[in-house]
DNA sequence: CCTTATAACTTGCAAAATGCAAGTCACACG
DNA sequence: CGTGTGACTTGCATTTTGCAAGTTATAAGG
């Protein structure tokens, strides 16, 4: 039979999204490539203090999906850095409702300023 | 001195917001709101099948939180029902952000249809 | 050399959140 | 009286998260 199972659980787009982004750190971390953050050490230096634990199962989950490419910038000792791709960067609008909602109603939080500018090498 | 912790991981309006949203359900109890679903049936009935327990948390959750009101809307037996507030109400273009990515990058989801048209008249 | 440091993870385990089934309670209807 | 409905609650197993500590490779300093 073809009833094959596209979607997880619907084929609502908010739902398939939140099966990607649902929960209290992929976003963050999203928001620190944004920043202009790349590497493990710059992500888990944010504030919110990120268990490197989760942040190594989120940054694989986000290349799985598409939305982060992972390269090395060097060799001995290889080190990595992590870039959004143009799709993961397609999701700024989406940051930027929160961001416009967040302000609105957390009085108090602030906009966190980008770490790097320029330079925005961008891996398809 | 103002030592206050004023905010629970950081004063970042994404990761507040995170802190209230950041999970695979609350969004979608959001969603049905905006379609015009009010009763507690009417979210058990959704297709991603929240579990009673989850939705009954929630809901009181975003209660606390400003976004819903729970209304009696009869007596003998009393019976309520949900409705977003204005705060609530905000977060519709940060839904509409997500659907419009979602439907980019998840080919064949469709943005469900409102349930109720108009306003006050609950219909059985 | 030998110690210390750094980047990028991995592992172990406790705690919390989620999922599923079933139960509860107050009524209304026939 | 038996059945049905709405709005939850409860119990418990599974899954996910959080915290601390360990690992591997290499480099830099004394």
């Amino acid at each position: 039979m073809s009833t094959t199972m596209r979607f997880k659980r619907s084929d609502c787009p908010i739902t398939n999204v939140l099966d990607t982004l649902g929960d209290k750190w992929t976003l963050l971390v999203i928001r620190d490539l944004v920043l202009g953050k790349r590497r493990y050490q710059e992500f888990l230096s944010s504030p919110e203090r990120i268990a490197s634990n989760i942040l190594a199962d989120r940054l694989a989950k986000l290349e799985a999906a598409g939305l982060v490419t992972r390269r090395a910038y060097q060799q001995n000792p290889a080190r990595h850095e992590y870039l959004l791709t143009k799709k993961g960067k397609g999701l700024e609008p989406v940051l930027e409702a929160i961001i416009v909602w967040g302000q609105k109603h957390y009085p108090g939080t602030k906009r966190f300023p980008t770490v790097r500018q320029g330079d925005g090498a961008v891996k398809q």
